[in-house]
RNA sequence: GGCCCUAUCGUCUAAUGGUUAGGACACGGCCUUCUCAAGGCUGGAAUCCGGGUUCGAGUCCCGGUAGGGUCACCA
């Protein structure tokens, strides 16, 4: 039997983690029996479906490398439901419940549980028939479920004829759709019994279910838009790659047989299993994804590096690409996510100094091991002194090194280089004053160096 | 509340009846060092509780507790 699998989220929301996690699993399963992955778009509820949650999930897919061979969109299939709704009608699996009856039913359940205001009935609607029994289904994940339907009464598929409702839906499309594995987060559990209820009233046998975990706030709360549901195009605008993503949350849920944790897309291939993947619910923790996106961005050759950085680098950078070049290793082990180069080339930024002096006070000047004020001014004279024997063209790290290394070896590392750090960054916070003086060239550090000391004198 | 699912360090997880309960992130310490990081070494940290079954239970069974899901003319 040939494997075909679904993605089948609704457009009422961005892609995040958990819609990932569900789409990868679907999608893994099917390539490793070199099956079919199809994505569906559910957007029955025109209300709340909208075009630019399609699109991101579109996007979002395609960033992660979730390539599907099949896409469909309910609301461009309403004939195909019709058809099955009248079957149902006709068969006696199914009814139209009259306007009158559905005001009693209303009517009826608030007396019981003063119910909200979530539905009120306006007009008739179409409403399986229960047969009340006993559902039981194997889940590949879970194993073995079961239910007593009873409780769940008959309930709507379908507001008319022209407006099908999630639960018929589904059932007719994994049908027509051939699908033989429905991958799906946990919350569908509880819809299962029901949707096969009307697999059995189409004489359809059901296809086989898996029901993995959901992801969960850091509160352990349930995963929302106001609790800690972030879109995973965000990561993307935060200077994510998408190898770290898919390599982290993989393993959130799945682990592979040893202790490895740093795998991609084929590795998933070969090892990923349905019976390796967790029972219950994990935590994001965008820290870890940090570790993670470090790892790749040390992997990144320095071409590609440059290349993801492009996006982040403010204006004044755009010119000078020979800083960029300069840059690259700085950056390269310095951050964790690409949206940290734009932090640090502003100006308060750890590399802001480049584009300009921030004031700072003279004591800052002064190494904390020895704050005397004659030694930073004679160590500043001394060092602008060698520093000028080098030549413009040639002021590189190496060079400056050679020339001011021994001396400051003789007099102290830290009495000669820390008010050099200052006098040219103007932040304690700062890289190597030799790879500083290279990124501000001859004449501006020296002209920095002079700023320098004539805050001493005074 | 009914029904269903789940339960190992703070977090992600490993250990398919027998290990000093392993790894990773985070955290602490040390090394490196002119700053901040990075890096290397190292440390603390867990089987929800109570009963069984068994020579032996994180693992199997029962009960509790806790968390989650679901009970729509949403999906």
């Amino acid at each position: 039997m040939k494997v075909v699998t679904r993605f089948a989220p609704s457009p009422t929301g961005y892609f995040h983690a958990g819609s990932y996690r569900t789409a990868l699993f679907s999608c893994i399963f099917a390539r490793q029996n070199l099956g079919k992955f199809i994505l569906r778009i559910e957007d029955t509820d025109k209300e709340r479906s909208k075009k630019e949650y399609e699109e991101n999930i579109i996007e979002s897919l395609k960033w992660l490398g979730l390539d599907y061979d099949e896409f469909y969109r309910q609301s461009d299939r309403i004939e195909v439901y019709k058809k099955y709704i009248k079957r149902l009608i006709e068969s006696g699996n199914a009814y139209v419940s009259s306007a009158e009856d559905e005001e009693k039913r209303y009517l009826g359940k608030e007396g019981k549980e003063s119910q909200s205001e979530k539905s009120t009935p306006k007009s008739s609607v179409i409403r399986f028939k229960n047969p009340n029994k006993k559902v039981i289904f194997e889940d590949m994940i879970r194993g073995r479920i079961e239910f007593d339907t009873t409780e769940l009464g008959d309930f709507v598929i379908a507001k008319n004829e022209d407006e099908p409702v999630f639960h018929l839906v589904v059932v007719v499309d994994d049908h027509e759709m051939g699908i033989t594995h429905i991958i799906r987060g946990e919350d569908h559990i509880s819809n299962t019994p029901r949707q096969i209820l009307i697999f059995e009233a189409l004489s359809i046998k059901p296809p086989q279910y898996a029901h993995i975990p959901l992801l969960l706030a850091p509160d352990r709360s349930k995963l929302s838009k106001r609790n800690g549901a972030i879109p995973i195009s965000d990561y993307r605008s935060k200077g994510y790659l998408s190898q770290a993503v898919v390599n982290y949350l993989t393993l959130l849920g799945w682990h592979p047989s040893d202790n490895k944790e740093i795998f991609g897309m084929e590795d998933i291939l070969k090892e990923f299993s349905l019976n390796r993947v967790q029972k219950s619910g994990a935590i994001f923790d965008e820290e870890k994804l940090k570790w993670f996106n470090r790892q790749y961005i040390a992997k990144l050759s320095d071409a590609d590096f440059s290349e993801h950085t492009k996006a982040f680098l403010p204006e004044w950078v755009a010119p000078k690409s020979d800083i960029i070049k300069k840059l690259i290793p700085i950056l390269k082990d310095k951050i964790m996510t690409f949206g940290e180069v734009s932090d640090m080339l502003a100006a308060n930024g750890e590399l802001g100094f480049i584009h300009c002096l921030s004031e700072y006070k003279k004591e800052s000047l002064l190494w904390k091991k020895n704050p005397d004020v004659d030694s930073a001014k004679k160590h500043l004279t001394e060092v602008s002194r060698l520093f000028s024997k080098v030549a413009s063209v040639q002021f590189t790290i190496v060079n400056i090194k050679s020339e001011v290394w021994s001396y400051a070896e003789t007099n102290g590392k830290g009495d000669v280089l820390w008010p050099l750090r200052m006098a040219l960054t103007g932040q304690d916070k700062s890289p190597d004053p030799f790879v500083s003086a290279e990124l501000l060239g001859r004449e501006e550090s020296l002209k920095r160096i002079e700023i320098a000391l004539s805050k001493l004198i005074n």
